[in-house]
DNA sequence: CGTATTATTGACTCCATTCAAAGATAGTGG
DNA sequence: CCACTATCTTTGAATGGAGTCAATAATACG
């Protein structure tokens, strides 16, 4: 809470996400303005929420370490997990329409990050403006990916789960981690809730990969044996 | 193409739109300062590309009269429509991650707009902040729709039709046009492109839809007669 | 007026859901 | 450390909602 304690701050210089999170493409200068509008001691722990669905819109968060999902509960009280975030990713720019979240963010497991005070951003955008710019980015990416997924639920069972492992695959290795194997950070039954199936079609879809040779499942470790063969489950013609 | 010529532009300040588009909150001088760097004598027919799916990113569009459907061409060649835009929306925003355009925006019937040049972005926010804010806002209006229509596809048919009718309704009705009488700017194809439905489905969720009372059809021409149970189909419990 | 496009309606099929039961794993406290 | 419990996962069988296929009807357009 104490903008002025910065000995504590980590700098986005010592991160070891300056290249993906938001500094990107930043100069020193820059990164160093930025700096002291970032907040960078967040610390949570699973289950934990990050902003919650109809909170005032006051923040945009970036993940350093761990793993969260951003949650909608629809009029019928249903859960719909809308995306999961991993490091590097940045959170809450749904929250700036209607100066409140739209969604839960909600810790997977236990989490770092930072935060950017939504009071800041006219004042970053003015003062650094390529950081505008990133932001406007990151804005893009967060339609891109929820495009993507609108197509993809109008998929089949068999699509979806082929996209959902790559895709967990690709971003884990745009990030420096193993992208032939790596854990769920999701159950069975929050996978159905993301891609819009039943737990039991998910336990169904990921036995008939391992039964194709695509992958080794044991429980939520997930090894890619056949990302060609996955890929291609959804990418042909 | 010519900046320079300002003769023939019509400035935000006479736009009739003013108080719903991009300018919203802006003072005079921001108005005037933005009049300039936006290009206002768009025009397209019915079918014409406003941009296409993977052209470099170039504009931000601001739809000034008209309709306008976002299309994408999936892997399997399939077509998804993402959204449709009315008059005083924004389109474009997708096109910013990685610098070319997620789908293709196509004149659903003859349609005037305005052009925001994607150069003038970063120029834009350090000079008139607060547009920069607007333009925040917009983006998060565009991922919040998304999101909702991430939650509808997981909705059986019924609902899916019942908040299509509805968010048109509202979206209509919030720039001015009647909420209870108006055309579906879509065929019954489309409407199913969009919602994730064959063509078949929507004239037959339409047909009981009328048996209900609930709307009457006559071809595009819908007529909402009970907007409250309408709405119920999709909102209760 | 004739053709192409768009829309309606019916019968059948299939994929994913639902319901049900059992098995595996992780976490807790005695 | 083991038993106990809650949570998570797997698997099977039956059901149902939307898709597919097909034929006809209505409308728009040149």
């Amino acid at each position: 809470m104490d903008r002025t304690n910065k000995d504590f701050q980590v700098s986005c210089n010592n991160c070891k996400l300056d290249s993906i999170c938001l500094p990107r493409g930043l100069s020193l200068t820059e990164i160093n303005e930025l700096s002291i509008e970032v907040k960078t001691n967040g610390m949570l722990n699973k289950g934990d929420y990050i902003y919650r669905q109809g909170d005032p819109f006051s923040r945009i968060v970036a993940l350093k370490s761990g793993s969260a999902k951003l949650v909608n509960i629809d009029n019928h009280g249903n859960e719909h997990i809308l995306n999961v975030s991993l490091p590097g990713e940045l959170m809450g720019f749904d929250g700036l329409y209607q100066d409140h979240y739209n969604c839960s963010a909600i810790a997977l497991e236990k989490i770092s990050f930072c935060i950017l005070p939504a009071d800041n951003l006219e004042f970053i955008s003015k003062k650094i403006p390529s950081v505008s710019r990133e932001l406007f980015k990151h804005c893009s990416d967060t339609i891109n990916q929820a495009q993507q997924q609108i197509i993809s639920t109008k998929s089949p069972a068999e699509e979806k789960l082929s996209l959902f492992l790559m895709d967990l695959s690709d971003r884990l290795h745009a990030r420096g981690f193993s992208s032939h194997e790596f854990y769920l950070p999701l159950t069975r039954q929050e996978i159905g809730e993301h891609l819009g199936l039943t737990l039991e079609t998910v336990s169904r879809m990921l036995k008939q990969f391992q039964n194709q040779n695509l992958i080794s499942v044991e429980r939520k470790l997930i090894t890619i044996l056949d990302a060609d063969g996955l890929r291609s489950i959804h990418n042909e013609k």
